[in-house]
DNA sequence: GATGAATGAGCCTTCATTCAT
DNA sequence: AATGAATGAAGGCTCATTCAT
């Protein structure tokens, strides 16, 4: 029988600590991605020696998923928001406008962990289950919202579906700027434009 | 970069054997990702030795690059044979359908592989740089065609890239069918009926 | 040695904790070896900090030695027990076949922390002397009582060690029930037998 | 699915290299013990590099096993030697005086070594399983020799194993020279008084 | 005296790459 | 060209011991 020694920190420092082990998980792998970040890195960087991360977490692999649990928290939240201002269906296209803007300016403040942490996703169980709940939480809610608001059961789970992924797909690109031919700005209009006829009431 | 250490196999038995490598990079890279394969094991699948890896290439990144150049061609390929097929914008909706099938069938026999390439796009700029060719690549041929047959240009590259994006983005999640509330064939209608209704001329 | 940063303990409470610690390390050892326990456990299971283990202890070896004497006082207490009740020669075939029961059931109840601190006998100088002693006390201890009851002195000494020798070698060997193939009923009469007969006055 | 890379060397500069490393785990074990060597150590001594050491061993422990294994076969051989020559039951008492010298001999030579390897028998299933098959196979040869020469069977495998515990426990004394009252002449020939008579027909 | 968080040297093991043959 | 043994730096993790509170 080993002590399990993993402390769930109580004391306001020992807190700090581990946030600080978290946001230095969180700076170096946007920086240089998970594999090339090392426990010794990430010790120094938290000005925390290399012991007490394990103090904190079981293992490097743990320190990542706290790192996505915050990652996630970041980006559904305003996302979140959102969704409560919608109280009815008839200024859908303005809330659909807003998220498209606050997807991108999500991804642009998160773009590099994004990577990173949807890389881990092929080889990680945990990781790709965390990226799979989170598309669900997301649309769950949204349907439960719009069927309150009298929307159409048709497809609609499929719709948001669809629609968050063209987002998220879109808003992607757009950070990376990857492509330099394509005009992003008519290509956003595209993409809205699709997702307000989706939802439109024929 | 010492490339000059690196052969260029002239003789049939070495491009072979070159070849046979690669296609253990290909399998092994599938099965287990790139960080989780090593050079070793490359060697011993490949029937080669470990040593003669580094008379073909230049390091392990160098035989991940061409295991993403073939597998590049093997996914294009039949999407530049459909691409051949369209001689005519009037039965561009079975096309469509047919594209849509076609990658979903690409993304089931490549999963993994793609997966892991694809996640290397983070911490590897030519990986990266491999990629967003690829889409290029694509897009501007079947612009070029569609124009030659005289459809409209406005914003015709961004609508191709758009659909393209939204074909692999659905794919991808097909093939891994994550999601266990989606009826996938629902979704697959709605994209096939968005990229439809893109390209009809109003 | 830095000695004197240890405290000695005074009061109640405080020599009450040390006892702690030591009957943790005694479980602790029994169970998984000295080298399989590490410091935190010893004081999780003493229900005592880390840190006073050092105000009690100077090092983790120390607690060992602490155990150890623990340990010998366990062991000797019953055989000197026995040794009071040796106040004729003509009995003495009764007590030794009390004595080789009575060190078999000692090390029945001991066998894993005789295993234990016996290991460290080899890297160990302290933990060494420490056995030595023990075996020391008991021979001559033996011897003195044995004289005094008009015992022939030729030998006695080296008859007394040896016996002491063969009976703790195989209440070892009884308690593990090592050799599946031996009848261990058997062998304990060769054993006393055999002791019995070296004490026999000719 | 990980490559074995343990190579069975069949190479003769492999197989020497392989014995080096053993023979490094062999003096380095005898003089500090297992758990006071590290792998670097070995690799120096065996002017090795670190990493090789894990071509030729699954790991430290492995070492280990191959150091005993070597171990066994040293001691046991000059025993069986012993062995192949009582033709005779008359004259079992020079052939009890030359185990039991060559039994010290083999002690003093191995004795390190033997502590370092027995003390682990306590926490670890394999040296454990291996010392037992020592002492199984000499008693249970011994044995068959001993009847085949028409020795009578009443409690002769305990008689022979009972001998072998106390040849051992006193070769171990002697050789460690451990109590300074004790005149170990004197107990060598109580040692071999007792065996004698054990056998002796009567 | 007491706490338990913190330290950091040290350990076993892996693996991309090199090199003697 | 080819082999595969050899290298050694690097990595994740442990734990006896210290120290701020």
């Amino acid at each position: 029988m080993k002590a399990n020694t993993v402390r769930e920190p109580k004391q306001e420092r020992s807190i700090e600590k581990k946030k600080r082990i978290i946001q230095a998980g969180y700076d170096l792998f946007s920086q240089k991605g998970y594999h090339n970040t090392n426990t010794a890195e990430i010790a120094k960087y938290a000005k925390v020696s290399t012991g007490i991360i394990y103090g904190y977490f079981n293992d490097k692999k743990d320190i990542l998923k706290c790192v996505i649990e915050i990652y996630m928290r970041k980006i559904t939240a305003p996302v979140y928001a959102l969704f409560d201002k919608i109280d009815n269906l008839d200024h859908l296209d303005l809330i659909i406008d807003e998220i498209v803007d606050i997807v991108i300016q999500m991804h642009k403040s998160n773009a590099n962990l994004h990577e990173t942490l949807h890389s881990l996703t092929h080889t990680d169980a945990d990781v790709n289950a965390a990226f799979i709940r989170l598309e669900d939480d997301i649309t769950i809610n949204l349907e439960r919202i719009l069927l309150s608001l009298g929307m159409s059961d048709d497809g609609l789970r499929e719709k948001i579906h669809f629609s968050l992924n063209i987002i998220e797909s879109f808003s992607h690109e757009y950070v990376y700027d990857k492509h330099t031919y394509i005009d992003y700005k008519k290509m956003q209009k595209i993409v809205t434009d699709i997702i307000k006829s989706l939802f439109k009431k024929h």
